[in-house]
DNA sequence: TGGTGTGAATCCTTTCACAGCC
DNA sequence: GGCTGTGAAAGGATTCACACCA
């Protein structure tokens, strides 16, 4: 395989989220150009972006949405279900707790770890709030090669290194921290206060530089 | 100002991260080198996105990190403190609503609104959740600019046309969907699932096609 | 006619390399 | 010596435009 543009590959994520949406409005076929006009992209852009990984379209068609849902899935590792597990029980991780999102998309949050002795017993639906020493066996008994991030932006830095030790390979990480990993440990982060600062700088702009006549 | 790449500003945000920490452990200065290690950027790459803004940095000696810190919030528009509301009281919303976080960045949630009446009422610390029809009014009187979305797929289209209309310019939307806005409003999407079938597109290719010899 | 796949051309972003300053 | 700011060069990504297919 050729190597793919990194937008590429975000995009593709996006065109998956789309094709299931028509899917479930019923719709059998979508062109590149009704795909890319309801994510804002043009229609080359959607098949050069699909070409990457293959041909799945039809000339004089276009896209069978069940065929291409299907194929997506395959590339994105997402045709079966992941186990992952959560570092953190505060006000986020519980939230991640409880959200059904993850399963939907084919993954399955296994166990919950805390390094605060007073959560650990906690219990939440089906998970028990596990102690830290307990993640490295965790890990290897489940097989587990993902795990979601929210700890205190200090303590982040620390338990990816556990992780990583573990082998674990995948860390979403919530903490407002850079990481550092081995080269064979992707990471990939969601600061969310840093969302709502890039809100604000193009209001801070538009109110400076408002568009020109 | 001239027109400065996407990829900068999002940078920029994380400058100003790696920045405040630099502060906290009393570094007075840095070089666009020292603040590129730290975050996996060239220097080039650095001073380039600076100068995007103006001139920071003092050749011989680098970049002075409170001086710095200043204007890049005042670039950012984070110099002062918005007033943000959100809209859903589900498990993210509740999760959203005690994350200090956006505190420290210079957001203060101001107002919490749920369609479900049975949510409404219903007090979390200083914040009640309001019925819907509340949410005209408060914009207006509380000058609202931007709003948190954290509702289901299905009703966030709904939900942020009425944020236009009441005067919302700027949305961070964390349903699972793609938003159509007049030109005038931002939004900021942040799909938590999408983000792990990202990491687990890494993590297929790696297995599909490991690094080579 | 309506649509895909794709080389070529364009556009945008990053890196290089060096003048100038402390 | 160390460092910034910046035009020029290189590298990537997107769009164009057209051959080809149903």
């Amino acid at each position: 395989m050729q190597d793919i543009p990194g937008p590429a590959v975000y995009r593709i994520s996006f065109y998956l989220r789309q094709l299931e949406s028509l899917q479930r409005t019923a719709h059998e076929t979508v062109s590149s150009k009704q795909l890319g006009k309801a994510l804002g992209y043009t229609d080359a852009q959607v098949r050069k972006d699909l070409t990457y990984f293959g041909q799945f379209g039809h000339p004089g068609v276009g896209y069978r949405v069940e065929e291409l849902i299907q194929r997506l899935k395959k590339i994105l590792g997402t045709d079966r279900v992941w186990p992952v597990i959560l570092i953190g029980a505060g006000n986020l991780g519980r939230a991640l707790m409880s959200y059904k999102g993850f399963l939907r998309k084919g993954f399955s949050l296994e166990a919950v770890f805390d390094a605060d002795p007073a959560k650990v017993g906690r219990r939440f639906g089906e998970l028990e709030i596990l102690p830290m020493d307990k993640l490295h066996d965790c890990v290897h008994e489940l097989q587990v090669r993902m795990a979601i991030i929210a700890v205190t932006p200090e303590a982040a830095q620390g338990v990816v290194d556990l992780l990583a030790k573990a082998g674990v390979r995948g860390v979403l990480n919530f903490s407002p921290t850079n990481l550092k990993t081995p080269p064979d440990v992707f990471v990939q982060s969601v600061d969310l206060a840093l969302q709502l600062e890039q809100l604000s700088f193009r209001m801070n702009m538009e109110s400076v530089a408002p568009s020109e006549p």
